[in-house]
DNA sequence: ATTATATGAGTGAGTACTCACTCATATAAT
DNA sequence: ATTATATGAGTGAGTACTCACTCATATAAT
């Protein structure tokens, strides 16, 4: 993710300071929800005097807008390049395990957003745009292609997409949820591993597996 | 699910007045979560004095805890029944049906659930128990016999599971998400053949369909 | 049948406390 | 010396919860 954070388009500068009580917010709010956090717990956080946090944010309300705002996916376009010509199989564990790692190193910031868009519809369409739209978007190209070439089924190709998604999410998920459980966990290759399985060799017409 | 409110298993009787006030506290925490919402305003859309309220439940953390407390997922007994001696395909779909219907039918409180399952562990473990096991347990059950009985592939039964139900919950959740947006929404019907499809014949190692 | 007494669900004004935001003053940077 | 930045005590609107009182209904007394 690219994070940056200029209030309204204009100053793109964030200082140090700014910095520092965003990466406060972002551990308050995650730990008790934007209504549960105090303004003067971000700012005992982030070490400064509550009025401080006034000065580089209007309102309580302006802080999580600038957590949320400018969260932008970061491009696959590396990944891409690193396996051209590859197998599908290749590439879609590429691409889940790119994006795996993103959501792991910015969990609390997601888990946040996703909690907070209930209640602020900015932040909702924000995400819809800036991030799910597209994300989504990427897959789908991927698939509708195999699908015009023949390779894949005659399936609508928002559904698939979405299907894998949402396997890799839910171990997110569940992951998260547990936190600190005594549930079993599981080891993220063989995860990954499985879903691609699952899904690769449910929708492709021409299979080479599991042929038994 | 079955919701029956006797806050501490003692008293399992709700009266009218309880079951009022737990309604509209239902929707105003899914308006504006636990921490947002107000007694004021519970009180006024359960068209009872604030101090009602206090006469039926101790705090306003006790409101929101005598709606996740008894949150037991109904059982699938009937359905399994029903579709008894079925193929997988038929049999899968009823129960994604039916917990489809079930998910739609109780959206906000579900919803409500999860966000203030972050919060607050009480309603975590509360979910983890009495829901996620439970309901991951049956289908784990169900994946494992054909494991077994050599139809399925030897995959972790934990995961495939999962896996399924990932593909099932992205749907709800989109949907949840843009309810009232401009995107596309998707046959809830043609949806759960899709995945199923994806899924069993990913699964299964003797093909019978897709195969061009 | 009529009247007196008791009950307890319901009320809403009041209380103690919280919290986002302000502003006069201090400190640091130029 | 002037300007920019930081401070934290102070403010007042709001909030969870309390409690003395009401009043409709049930029960007992006549």
């Amino acid at each position: 993710m690219n994070r940056d954070t200029g209030k309204h388009a204009k100053e793109n500068i964030t200082s140090k300071r700014e910095q520092e009580i965003m990466e406060a917010a972002v551990k308050v709010f995650s730990k008790k929800g934007f209504s549960g956090a105090t303004t003067r717990e971000i700012a005992a956080e982030a070490g400064v005097a509550e009025g401080t946090i006034f000065r580089y944010f209007k309102t309580k309300k302006d802080i999580l807008f600038s957590l949320a705002g400018p969260f932008i996916v970061e491009s696959l376009a590396n990944v891409m390049d690193e396996v051209k010509g590859e197998t599908d199989e290749v590439v879609l564990k590429a691409i889940l395990k790119n994006r795996l790692n993103l959501v792991k190193n910015n969990i609390d910031l997601i888990r946040l957003i996703f909690t907070e868009a209930q209640f602020h519809h900015e932040i909702r369409e924000q995400f819809i745009e800036n991030v799910a739209m597209k994300a989504a978007g990427m897959l789908e190209r991927f698939i509708s292609e195999r699908i015009w070439e023949g390779e894949y089924k005659e399936i609508k190709p928002q559904i698939a997409s979405r299907a894998l998604v949402g396997m890799a999410i839910i171990f997110v998920m569940w992951k998260d949820f547990l936190m600190g459980n005594k549930y079993i966990q599981f080891n993220d290759e063989e995860v990954i591993d499985n879903i691609i399985d699952i899904f690769l060799y449910g929708i492709k017409k021409n299979r080479m597996k599991g042929e038994l």
